[in-house]
DNA sequence: ACCTATCTACCTACCGATAGGTATTTATAT
DNA sequence: ATATAAATACCTATCGGTAGGTAGATAGGT
């Protein structure tokens, strides 16, 4: 893994358990063994940083999600499929969805950290809306906002409560 | 209103626009006109002002919600009223949720301010599964996670994409 | 020779917190 | 009623620490 490589992984890390201020150039320096300094040089400024990471992030979730369509001729269920992987941000790395928390300080980003940030929803909305259609749902639109809502909101109760059972009720089928 | 009320007030809207990191001392003290030392004599230290903020929010909140029978017995829907406070928080103040934007950022909070976010939560639950019940509702539990979920993440969303129609469509009852 | 990736050294600005001082008001004892 | 003690609500000055950012040097690879 490059150095570079390392500083992102390791900004979300630290962006996903505290927000926007919870990384500095001289912890992540620190902890992939260089200087802070010399991570200017790989990002000119924090924003900068910020913004390479959301954009990555929306990018790296968005293709481990693969096609609504596709995911419907597997017989699997694409809200399911896209709730499990919430479920997986939550309990496996036991940290809350960067844009999640990125998007609720939304107010006090850099600019092109927040238009970032609104990528990912943007194009979350779609694929949801995409994954509603496929299961026949009457207004897709509107379950879609439902969708990532409520697993959005789940997540962070959960985080809150320190418990993931809240994050299972909410998203169980049955009653 | 005392300046130890000012100073609740300036933190209170510097933290639902960017959490707890985005409000000091200096800042509020500038806001209220007195001199960042001085807030030390109101406040002991940072977590205790951040603590005593989420409790006053989580009473206020509490107070202004009523208790769901009455609601009921006025022929309110308690869980649309629920509802249509987020809301003014929402489109009014134009701000996030206190106490959901500090529970996104839980794990870099001091204890004593995680404690106050968790009871905020906990009472809601509280609230809205009582709400729930008078409403009739099978399963009041799963109905009150899943509305304060969704009702926060609907929240921080329609914050991120700056345009509150999306938290309209999310909790309009009609298809 | 240039480019890449790092370094040392430094700057200014801000952070929370502390020490110690000063009026003003309030409560208590004589 | 008056003197004294204490609590209230601020102040100035300063501390050590951390923040993001910059300038300029350096070593190695092409």
């Amino acid at each position: 893994m490059s150095k570079k490589e390392a500083l992102l992984k390791a900004a979300e890390n630290k962006v996903r358990l505290g927000g926007y201020s919870n990384f500095s150039f001289r912890e992540l320096a620190n902890e992939v063994g260089i200087k802070s300094a010399s991570v200017h040089y790989h990002f000119p400024t924090k924003a900068d940083l910020g913004a390479e990471l959301a954009h990555q992030y929306t990018d790296a979730f968005l293709l481990s999600l693969g096609e609504p369509a596709e995911l419907k001729a597997q017989g699997k269920n694409p809200i399911d499929f896209y709730t499990s992987l919430f479920r997986g941000a939550l309990v496996t790395d036991k940290k809350m969805c960067l844009c999640g928390l990125l998007g609720a300080e939304t107010d006090s980003l850099p600019e092109k950290v927040r238009e970032e940030v609104k990528r990912f929803f943007i194009q979350n909305l779609t694929w949801l809306s995409a994954a509603h259609s496929v299961n026949g749902e009457q207004n897709p639109q509107k379950a879609a906002i439902q969708t990532v809502s409520m697993l959005e909101g789940a997540m962070m109760i959960s985080k809150t409560l320190d418990d993931h059972s809240y994050f299972d009720l909410a998203t169980r089928d049955s009653i």
